[in-house]
DNA sequence: ATTAAAATTTAGACAAAGCTAAATATTTGT
DNA sequence: ACAAATATTTAGCTTTGTCTAAATTTTAAT
């Protein structure tokens, strides 16, 4: 596969969420920043390599073949996603754009090797999962923190209340984008519970539950 | 730059053996696997570009800039190969091909990151030395085991007699490419010598000695 | 000093991947 | 159900990097 090709199949992936859904050539198009007609293009290739199913205006899909490729980009993508952030000290913020060019390097061992280098990490610094060699994975879901079972961890992803406020509130206690966070504990009575942040503990009202999304895995 | 331009410069680059030489069309040609027309096409671009410095028929050198291209690529490659080698478990002669993917990868931070992370080495495994940030670095030289005065370290880059018996007598003790052999000591009178490798202190004989190669910096 | 051989360049073609503009399907609103 | 709006494809052109074959320049041998 070339860099393109894998781009395309990356696109059609993501934008069938992962289920084989078919997409249609507009949404590639914005997805890729490119034109609608160099995807028909490009569709039409994949589709004689064996890669995704075309249908002349009734969109593309990836085959079980192409499907394959796509979760091995993806392991890829994620692995350099956590080698940035917990070996080269990137934030989870900056490593999109590296682990874009990363995730075509092309070497069977090479993987398998950072794998095992990172200790096997089942999620990327955005709390998505790492499929395995085999293509395997969970399904990452956000929720707010709130809702969240007692036991569970997840990784901070996104505020819903996104005033100063309560930005303060998070920065003063530490609580940034990409921290992992464990439910210790729920008090039914005011919906408060304990979190265990970076080996800290800490209690956290209602009020802040609701407000902080996390992405755990099923 | 292109990954394709970022190949004609390295090709240049170490024809030219590092100094600022002028090489030919066909030179190039056959470094790069390529037809001598494809070359002359892509010098002419890269004279455009104020990368390389082209007169037809008399061949083509690098630029100040194109050197500078040339010794980050160098860089970034020697890098990587430390990082395959040290952190993932690559022997010497395997890296060489996923090296020449990584080192197009463009990003500063990761390169200053990658370096600090791998502690600031001097050589890459085959015992080449890499260029700092700014570009400096020396040179490396092979040179017989017997010809290294003491207290000097090189890396065992290869053998002058590849007879059985040699070949069989490192293997019994040890001793293999890629390892880094530190001189202790030698005796005048019969030419044998005092080694450390991977922390085991051994003695060598003269005929040893003058049948392995090591790479050293001056 | 010529001429044959070798090296190099030029010209013209091709594949990949993209674009624009025009043509054609599909969807939607009434 | 039909026209208008939208989505998609087709056709033809562009750029990048490559190739082959022919032309040209340089080098080497007598």
């Amino acid at each position: 596969m070339t860099l393109s090709e894998e781009d395309y199949i990356k696109a059609i992936y993501h934008l069938g969420k992962g289920e084989n859904t078919t997409v249609s050539t507009n949404a590639v198009a914005e997805q890729m920043e490119t034109k609608p007609s160099s995807v028909t293009d490009m569709v039409k290739k994949l589709s004689e390599k064996g890669v995704a199913n075309y249908k002349p205006y009734k969109g593309v899909s990836l085959t079980e073949y192409g499907q394959k490729i796509a979760l091995s980009l993806v392991r890829k993508h994620r692995l350099w996603e956590v080698f940035l952030v917990e070996k080269l000290d990137f934030s989870w913020d900056e490593v999109h754009e590296v682990a874009e060019q990363l995730e075509h390097i092309k070497s069977e061992k090479l993987v398998d090797q950072l794998d095992k280098h990172l200790g096997f990490p089942q999620v990327d610094p955005h709390g998505d999962p790492i499929p395995s060699k085999k293509g395997e994975f969970k399904k990452a879901i956000k929720k707010l923190l709130n809702e969240i079972p007692i036991g569970k961890s997840g990784i901070c992803v996104g505020v819903k209340d996104s005033s100063p406020p309560f930005l303060k509130f998070l920065d003063k206690n530490k609580i940034a984008l990409g921290d992992t966070i464990l439910v210790l504990d729920k008090e039914e009575f005011d919906g408060s519970i304990d979190i265990q942040i970076k080996e800290r503990t800490i209690h956290i009202s209602s009020q802040i539950a609701t407000n902080l999304y996390l992405k755990i895995t099923e």
